[in-house]
This record gives C-alpha cells, structure tokens and sequence, in this order.
DNA sequence: GGCTTATAAAAGTCAACGCTTATATAAGCC
DNA sequence: GGCTTATATAAGCGTTGACTTTTATAAGCC
C-alpha cells in the first residue's frame, strides 16, 4: 500500500491527473505543474521519480523525451483496499433509497453507518468530542 | 483531497481497517496498535487526532471512553478521485474478455485510455528508462 | 566538435512529521 | 476525597521530505 505514500502530496496527485489523459512528456508534465504550483524543474523530476519507483507510472524513452505514463497496478490496490469500507456507504443509499421511497423526510442524511453490533450508531459529533485547539 | 495525506501513514491505515469492523473505543485500537507496531500509547492517540482532523473518523463519547468510527465522506471522495483512472484497468479487462470470447482477433480495441493522441500505448518499462539508483 | 534542449542527479536547507517522555483532564470507584 | 483507568495534550528531538541552486548526462542540430 505503498502508493497512498506517494499520492499524499497535491503535486504527485496532479501530474497523476494530467497523465489520465494519456501518456505526456516530462516537459509537459513540468510545464503544467510549474504553472499551478510554482516550483522548479528539479522539483518536479524529483515528484515523477517517485512517482515512478512508487510504480504509479511508467516511463518510455523517446529520443531525449520521456514519456510519462499511469501504471494501474497501485491504483487497483488503492480501489481493492476501499473495498472493506464501501458498504459503509452502499447501506447509507440503500437507507436513503428507502427514506426516499417512504416518503419520509429528507432531514439529516448523514450520520456514519459501520457498527459490528447492528445497534444503530447514534449520533456521533463528527470533529472532536472536546475542545479542540487552533 | 486531504485524505491522502493521513492514509499515507500505515499506522492511520491500520487504525482504520480495524475501525472497519465497527466502532472501537481508543482503548481497543491503541492495543492493537500498540502490538503490531510498538508504539507508544501518545503516539496512537495522536494518529486518532489526524484522523479525527482530516474527517476519517467520528468520535463519540461514553464515560471516559471515546468511540472511533470510520468517516466515509473522505473516502468517498478518494474513490471519485479513482474514477478518471478506472477505464484504464476496466478495458484492459474488456480486452481481455474479448480476446478469449473470440479467440484473439483484431486487437487494440480502443487502445490506451485516456490517449489524447490516437497513438497505441506500446510497450513501456515499468520503472524508469535508464539506471535507477539504490 | 560545440551549442542547445530535455531531463535527471547532487548537495544543502528548512519545515513538517512521528515518536518519546512527562503531564493534564476527567470519569469511575472505594 | 484520593486512587485508578482512559485518553488527550505539551514539549522536545531525530528523521524525512519537499524545495532550492548547481551540475551532469545525453540526444539533436549546425
């Protein structure tokens, strides 16, 4: 679960972003990236390395190009890791399904699903119990 | 897209995986925490606290327990962050359906995903072009 | 060969992070 | 009230990480 290392900064998830349209040149890719985020060159190789050895993209050289390019093994492993926590919400639509159906009103929606217990899970504050500081 | 950041550290992604079978008291993740990885009991509850900051997770109070339970809003939006990569596993899955079903024929349906040019994806390495170092 | 373009690596800096130990808060219990 | 349990916060520290500037590599072009 290597991947959500590298997917943690804004700028990797970006350039993943801009390599979902298809394959594009370290160039490209620095172009785009420097005019968003304001950073070097270097900068920016130093992302699509990781990037690389984190196995989220591949590389393809073209002449004194590189091609940059999404690997989806990382990705799926990221999609199959979320599987345990999709029918957290899958219940929460089929709830609302129901609501909606019944014609209940539409008050307050969310509230977490989850328990082990099939004790419905009260309602909970959603930030802190206590004060919280800055 | 503030999620990824607390999901790159293991010990956030393990707190959750165990809070994915239901609400748990800090008690009970900070024990099973605190065996597999060995830490401290601070340095869970201050895991507990990015989680609880960054939305993964709803705390409840119960006399001097506090019950962790998964958020899913984040996750959700991690899952819609997946989806501009799914067609780039799903065709390969299309792909490879069809090649069986009829026995290989015309291949490249589609091509790449995402390609803004037409060109076929080729062969790329998957981890860089020239040396890589360590 | 020498200049230029495209890209990576090296070395250094500064801030953020994860951990530790020490301490605070607050509820339960005798 | 005072001890204990459950949990969080504070302060300090070493490490990692994301930059920077500088420099190297390597292909294209004249």
């Amino acid at each position: 679960m290597h991947a959500f290392d590298a997917l943690g900064d804004p700028v990797r998830r970006r350039i993943l972003e801009l390599l979902s349209e298809g394959e594009q040149t370290s160039g490209a890719v620095t172009a785009a990236v420097r005019a968003e985020f304001g950073i070097s060159q270097p900068a920016v190789s130093q992302h699509l390395r990781v990037l690389r050895e984190s196995g989220l993209t591949s590389v393809r050289a073209e002449g004194t190009r590189r091609l940059y390019a999404v690997e989806t093994a990382p990705l799926r492993e990221i999609d199959a890791w979320l599987d345990r926590f999709r029918g957290f919400w899958q219940q929460r639509l089929d709830a609302l399904d129901t609501e909606l159906a019944r014609g209940k009103r539409e008050r307050r929606l969310r509230q977490g699903p989850g328990g082990t217990d099939g004790r419905e899970t009260a309602r909970h504050e959603v930030h802190d119990v206590g004060k919280e500081r800055q």
